[in-house]
RNA sequence: GGACGGGUGGGUGAGUGGCUAAAACCAGCAGACUGUAAAUCUGCCGCUCCUUGCGGGCUACGGAGGUUCGAAUCCUCCCCCGUCCA
């Protein structure tokens, strides 16, 4: 890592970020650092709800990385005891608690694919079950003496629940503090989140000083808008996109969020430093780039990070291929099938886990949604041949395609 | 513990004995138009069976019973949520 001045550190972090809390003390702690040598504690802390990650995620890590980049220690915090419990954060209602199997399996899943963007080597990795699972009942009281109720009801969430007659549990209360407790267990400098974690994170903030430690610099992330470009991303939302998703998908999903939202994903997902993105965007707004060429490039861009220059390139063709050309996809995936008696269409594409239902099968069939080999089909009773060799291409609805092979 | 209000399809929410697989809106899906964008328009939107028909069957309005020819709607008990009182 190249030796950078305080202030070129803060530039650099800077970038992107929603808000910092505060900055004067960010820069005294980097100043104090760059004095003594020694890096700042820098942490995220994630609850293991679902089982993967997708871009929404990757904004706040991405983040931890630039710390990590300029030779700061990047923790990597799994919540795996305070998932257990739920972030009350912009909820509607109380979630259901997931069972500690739930947790450790969406742990382990979760850490493979942040190594993608973090450094494996350089990443300290750490679970708030070690010590919130080992805390006396006497500590936890103690711990909850540290705070006052009117201060917790202040927070959006749950003075909305309250206004609307939903309810609360107490548990749901212990939330901030318990993850406060990250903090002074860490002795963490900085902590980053997104926007809608900041409620929590002032508390860590007061806490860490109740235990005499200097208070963390919270650091808070923009939400990345979902497909949909009006909710945040989440998995839940379902207008995610996930970083596993294949290239294809990605690619898809990229392209089909709306010109204005894809700013916002040039700013919060590539590398693109500012000047370039407000020249791309003047280029759109003049006519001298295509809207369609400037999203191509974002999709490439993201996907390249996840999946290597090559994939991104092949996404890019394909996408070209089939959606603009309207040509049939150069790989779609295969599916074999065994020689046997000839099958409806519907009840094919529901065997194919195409479509859900045999209703829906139908309706997408009487829609036009389904094409063999190009050729829409709309009859529903139309059979397929499943007697002798052959090879189609189905397509049902806008994205999916499968290449069938009867053997 | 008491009084009162509430629990309807993925979401919001109408419906107080048959005309209700359940209004309306949102979300979703398909088609048209496009740049697989957005917007717009049209249609669909519980499951299942077939002879694909304004067709048949099944399941559905917190849960369990009951009244009735017939219940989301009436009765009983239970569970859950909220408000106020203690």
């Amino acid at each position: 890592m190249i030796k950078r001045t305080v202030q070129e550190q803060l530039t650099y972090l800077k970038k992107g970020v929603a808000e910092i809390i505060r900055e004067d003390e960010l820069k005294a702690k980097l100043e104090k650092s760059a004095r003594t040598g020694k890096p700042l504690r820098v942490y995220l802390g994630v609850d293991p709800t679902a089982p993967d990650i997708h871009l929404g995620h990757t904004v706040v890590i991405h983040k931890l990385k630039h710390f990590q980049m300029l030779g700061h220690t990047a923790i990597f915090l799994i919540g795996d005891f305070s998932a257990m419990i739920g972030d009350p954060t912009g909820v509607s209602e109380t979630r259901p608690p997931l069972t500690r199997q739930q947790v450790e399996q969406n742990a382990k899943t979760y850490l493979d694919q942040v190594y993608k963007i973090l450094d494996r080597e350089k990443t300290e990795v750490r679970y708030n079950s070690e010590w919130l699972g080992k805390m006396p009942s006497y500590d936890v009281v103690r711990l909850c003496g540290h705070y006052r109720l009117a201060r917790m009801l202040e927070r959006e969430d749950f003075r909305s629940r309250l206004d609307k007659n939903q309810p609360i549990s107490v548990h749901e209360l212990l939330y901030p503090l318990l993850t406060a407790y990250d903090a002074v267990a860490l002795e963490s400098d900085v902590e980053i989140g997104a926007t809608e974690q900041k409620f929590n994170m002032l508390v860590h903030r007061d806490i860490q000083r109740e235990y005499g430690q200097s208070s963390q610099v919270a650091l808070t992330m923009p939400i990345l808008v979902g497909l949909d470009g009006e909710r945040k991303m989440s998995k839940s939302l379902g207008n995610y996109i996930g970083i596993t998703e294949a290239p294809r998908e990605m690619f898809g999903k990229l392209m089909s969020i709306s010109d204005e939202l894809m700013w916002s994903y040039y700013e919060l997902l590539t590398d693109f430093a500012w000047p370039v993105i407000i020249r791309l965007r003047e280029e759109v707004r003049t006519g001298v780039l295509h809207p369609m060429d400037a999203k191509m490039q974002l999709a490439h861009n993201i996907i390249a990070g996840f999946h290597g220059e090559e994939a991104a390139k092949k996404a890019a063709d394909e996408f070209r291929r089939v959606f603009r050309e309207r040509q049939a996809p150069a790989e779609a995936p295969r599916r074999n099938f065994r020689r046997g008696q000839p099958k409806r269409l519907a009840a094919l594409l529901l065997e194919l886990k195409l479509v859900p239902s045999r209703s829906e099968a139908e309706r997408l069939i009487k829609q036009g949604g389904v094409e063999i080999d190009g050729q829409r089909v709309e009859d529903v009773k139309r059979e397929i041949d499943l007697s002798k060799p052959a090879e189609f291409l189905l397509r049902a609805g806008k994205k999916k395609f499968l290449r069938i092979v009867i053997e």
